[in-house]
DNA sequence: GGTGAGACAT
DNA sequence: ATGTCTCACC
């Protein structure tokens, strides 16, 4: 018997949206932790990767580790029949070919289940190292996004550099040639808008904006990202989801041969 | 000669707007008594029943019953062109085919007219029983609404179940099942929000989605809407203009075995 | 109250 | 597929 709960559905709305463009189709591994995603999106570049810890739900409980296999658009039209601040509830049996949603509105005048027939995924085990990175950034996500957004106007792929007084990300094209430069701020922001650096050694690396692009779609679920870049290893775009987990994508940087 | 005024001509346009999709064209049967409209749906499945009490208008006289054939979608256009403070005269002589709309703004710095030419339509006269109903469920018209929207994601007929404690609305498809459950409200409520059941004996029929949904578009016209069922019998979809009468949509249920 | 994103209709 | 409109959120 497996069973989550969780006050305000919005939270998986949100994760939903964020990864529904990446994913067609996911496993969720539940187990007594928590529910863990890893999947290597639809066209196998970049990685995604969720970590919902247990004691962030209302209510857990995972008798036998199990894992549900779930198309992703399906499970999202279903969590469009909650409001945002219906309760949901996830429940499947240890054996089960059928997961149910239960959506119950705050007074309970109304309660709405859905079942959705799992399926049988493929397993990819995604060894993910754990590593050191040259550079950390954290910054707002709206930031992040809209610099993704704006420069993908003028190029197909943004560099990132990172010293240790700020970032910049730059790209070009046939229009022209853009840069935007973040720089670290004084510490005494309020934390949301806040810009900080932890570096090692510089970093400069390339990367698709298509992909860059497609992780924003995580922006509402946190207030800042994480961006971790060392060289020769895959950036890690990071959404902290407050007192659930993380939503965590993965993508190799373009090798500069490849940029001619 | 026949003249009926309204103060906001919005009431119109949430009429026109709520039937235009069902029906190409309409005759308005316009009497003493008021303006009534009773036709069955372009595709011959549903009926659409609208009636507009004399005195609900501000001005109104009728000295002999005519027929007005209208063209919904035109009328409509017309209609697009008032603002929603604006008061509308319709005006039509006796042995008219066209019809004139006036629309005058609130301190008459503007006054427009349309006028229309009138459709000979096949008079299909129906009659339409008045019956007792085994269950009458009066709930708020965006709940109905919304409710109907979502369960249009999974199945193509939703099978409404009423007892005394609530009403079940349930579909099902190849994506999976889904329920929706409203309880019966307390009674102290506001009555906009409230959901009340008048049942003499429990009632579980399936009716087309897509028909529910086209029914649905009347909701700007009403707080709450009111489902009449009984076995064998069409359901009765009503919303109440407020001062003004009524709109009502019939639709049969579909028979158990044609479901399979 | 303004803005943004969905949904609906054309 | 696009434009408009409405509802929900900020």
């Amino acid at each position: 018997m497996f069973e989550a709960r969780l006050t305000a559905s919005a939270t998986f709305k949100k994760i939903l949206d964020a990864i529904k463009d990446l994913l067609n189709e996911a496993s969720f591994d539940c187990s007594e932790s928590g529910i863990q995603l890893q999947a290597m999106d639809n066209s196998h570049v970049s990685l995604v990767s969720l970590m919902l810890r247990s004691d962030g739900f209302d209510k857990y409980r995972c008798d036998r580790n199990l894992t549900m296999g779930m198309n992703l658009a399906n499970m999202a039209k279903i969590f469009k029949c909650a409001n945002n601040e219906d309760t949901v509830t996830i429940k499947a049996q240890d054996d089960a070919d059928i997961v149910t949603f239960m959506f119950e509105a705050k007074k309970q005048e109304k309660i709405s289940d859905y079942e959705m027939k799992l399926m049988n995924l493929d397993q990819e085990h995604l060894g993910i190292p754990e590593t050191d990175f040259s550079c950390v950034i954290r910054m707002p996500s709206g930031e992040f996004a809209r610099i993704c957004k704006d420069l993908a106007q003028f190029g197909e792929s943004i560099m990132i550099s990172c010293t240790k007084e700020g970032v910049k990300f730059s790209t070009g094209g046939d229009i022209g040639t853009a840069n935007v430069k973040i720089a670290q701020t004084n510490n005494f922001e309020k934390e949301e808008e806040s810009v900080t650096i932890e570096m090692q050694e510089p970093v400069s690396l390339t990367f698709a904006c298509q992909y860059l692009n497609s992780f924003t779609k995580a922006t509402p679920l946190a207030s800042q990202v994480q961006l971790s870049m060392s060289d020769n290893v895959p950036l890690v775009v990071e959404y902290q989801i407050p007192d659930l987990g993380h939503l965590r994508f993965y993508l190799a940087p373009k090798i500069e041969e490849d940029e001619n």
